[in-house]
DNA sequence: AGTGTGACACTGG
DNA sequence: TCCAGTGCCACAC
């Protein structure tokens, strides 16, 4: 939809990662074409607190590294929900990335 | 309308 | 998956 706001079309896209997957703020920006603006996706996430249909839980930087944390209530409930979906993560970082990584680009067709 | 900003990614050292 | 520095671009004010 052109009306859509970039925002609008990473919530979209966050919306689709699969349970038990992550991708990263890059993968959705180059999904949406955006390309380069990998830094724009971490800041839709941050406007997307209100939203709880958003699950920015999955969504994190390209290291496997829990960036986000600190923006979630507490102090580890990212991690908590992660690991409740089968994602093992040690020291904010998730174990196994290249096993639960879900790249739009590469499992959707494009359909935006 | 210009400036600041950010939950990133890439490159060179 | 170093570490520091640089580029990036859409959004808020």
């Amino acid at each position: 939809m052109e009306n859509e706001n970039f925002f609008q079309k990473v919530y979209r896209i966050t919306k689709l990662i699969p349970y038990g997957k992550v991708t990263s703020y890059g993968a959705i920006a180059t999904y949406l074409g955006a390309g380069k603006s990998a830094r724009m996706v971490g800041w839709a996430m941050n406007a997307s607190h209100n939203l709880e249909d958003v699950p920015a839980h999955r969504v994190v930087n390209r290291k496997g590294l829990l960036t986000g944390k600190h923006h979630f209530d507490g102090t580890n409930l990212m991690q908590q929900l992660l690991e409740n979906e089968g994602i093992v993560i040690v020291d904010y970082q998730i174990q196994n990335l290249e096993r639960v990584f879900w790249d739009p680009s590469k499992e959707l067709e494009s359909f935006y």
